[in-house]
DNA sequence: GTGATGACGGAAA
DNA sequence: CTTTCCGCCATCA
């Protein structure tokens, strides 16, 4: 296995401390360069909380199946994108 | 080794 | 409100 880089690290320690009802978004858990946060997702094998990863207008990525699980958490949604105002987590309080 | 791809973001038109 | 364009970086072919 590889040694993820700083960056990487940072990816993955957002995602695992995003706490149940709130989401964060591909920017915050990749400050400048978004899509590595979603390759981190696509080719990781850890058991992250994949779900909790919105994009940055709170749209999601993975349609219905993202939709039911974070429905199931009480996150609320403003019709089809996630309610960002309030279920937004801000990673700068986390390790 | 080079080039294309993608679970993105933000600005511009 | 929508569409287009460029930057970003690990992975894939």
């Amino acid at each position: 296995m590889r040694e993820p880089s700083q960056q990487e690290q940072r990816v993955l320690t957002t995602i695992a401390g995003i706490p149940e009802g709130f989401v964060a978004t591909y920017g915050d858990c990749s400050p400048g360069a978004p899509r590595l946060a979603g390759a981190v997702l696509r080719y990781t094998d850890r058991p992250l909380p994949w779900w909790r990863v919105v994009r940055a207008d709170g749209s999601l990525t993975q349609g219905s199946r993202q939709h039911a699980l974070l429905d199931a958490e009480g996150v609320p949604f403003k019709g089809a994108r996630v309610d960002l105002s309030i279920a937004r987590y801000f990673p700068e309080d986390s390790p």
